[in-house]
DNA sequence: GTCATTGCAAAACATTTGCATGCTA
DNA sequence: TAGCATGCAAATGTTTTGCAATGAC
């Protein structure tokens, strides 16, 4: 369940607190728009967008899932959430703050890793070298998750 | 048009010569297969499946695009050859020693780089941290390439 | 009131799968 | 000859788009 900062909503329509507690920097603020980005900042499951549909249709049932595509494209446009590429389908991070991914081959899931030192001579030096402006970047690293090596551990001692 | 590294391949047999040059540790000697690994080690552009696809069809005009998928997940599988999640359609890599990636958001063009300095210690730090049993890595960088910066220049003066 | 935003339905893609046939080792 | 690999076609799953209606500012 979807926890809401402050209260549920009831309508469609949003308070004037809740003006001051999304800054959509230029994007208005619908019930759509809040509710996408408080289903991503209560979670750490980097999940993808069809999960977020189906949290957020908890509290508004009549959003379209296109509604969801075109939102998160345009908060992560606007640096308000992040677009993680990890093979498969599209996953989202509600956290904007520059860190690092693991995936686990096995069941996909992802953690939160911080990795990388200094993440702007990273992108100076790379901007120099190569002559591209670098807006950001990305370290994931791919492994098997210790749920997963007990599981495959198990399957192991199984199958002998 | 593809440089095949020694001669033509004229039907869909393989020399004894090509056993030696591909060497596919396990999987069977297909044309299809030699020619997408081949494909794929002849270019620096990252490609996606269908333009792998459309450079093999050249030579072999019958291939399907199944056929370069499986051949593509099975050679990744078998280390052969890297995947790259970049966002939008996954791309190739047929270079597999480990190095980093740079997009251009405008163009879609994916260059090499090699940013990271001491990979194994990164994997292995990150192992210890997280629990993880580590495979492997990758980091991307986005930004602007050079020909955009230009083009973009060139479109906000033709604005005014 | 204006124009961004939405829901719905259809379309567009990328990728995978089932199955009979063909080919490598 | 055994079974991996292929071509074809159909299915799947994700993401995008057109458009009229709605709602934020």
């Amino acid at each position: 369940m979807v926890q809401w900062p402050h209260e549920r909503i009831v309508s469609m329509s949003v308070s004037a607190d809740h003006r001051k507690e999304y800054d959509l920097s230029g994007l208005r603020l619908t019930a759509q728009r809040r509710a996408i980005l408080c289903v991503l900042r209560a979670t750490t499951e980097h999940p993808e967008a069809g999960w977020i549909y189906e949290q957020v249709r908890k509290e508004l049932p009549r959003i379209s899932l296109a509604t969801v595509y075109r939102n998160l494209a345009q908060l992560a446009e606007t640096g308000l959430v992040t677009e993680l590429d990890v093979g498969g389908a599209r996953r989202w991070d509600g956290q904007v703050k520059p860190h690092d991914h693991i995936v686990c081959l096995r069941c996909g899931s992802v953690e939160d890793l911080d990795v990388l030192a200094d993440r702007e001579r990273l992108e100076e030096r790379v901007s120099q070298s190569s002559g591209f402006i670098v807006y950001t970047h990305q370290l994931y690293l791919q492994g098997l998750c210790p749920r997963c090596q007990r599981e495959e551990a198990l399957d192991t001692s199984t199958e002998a």
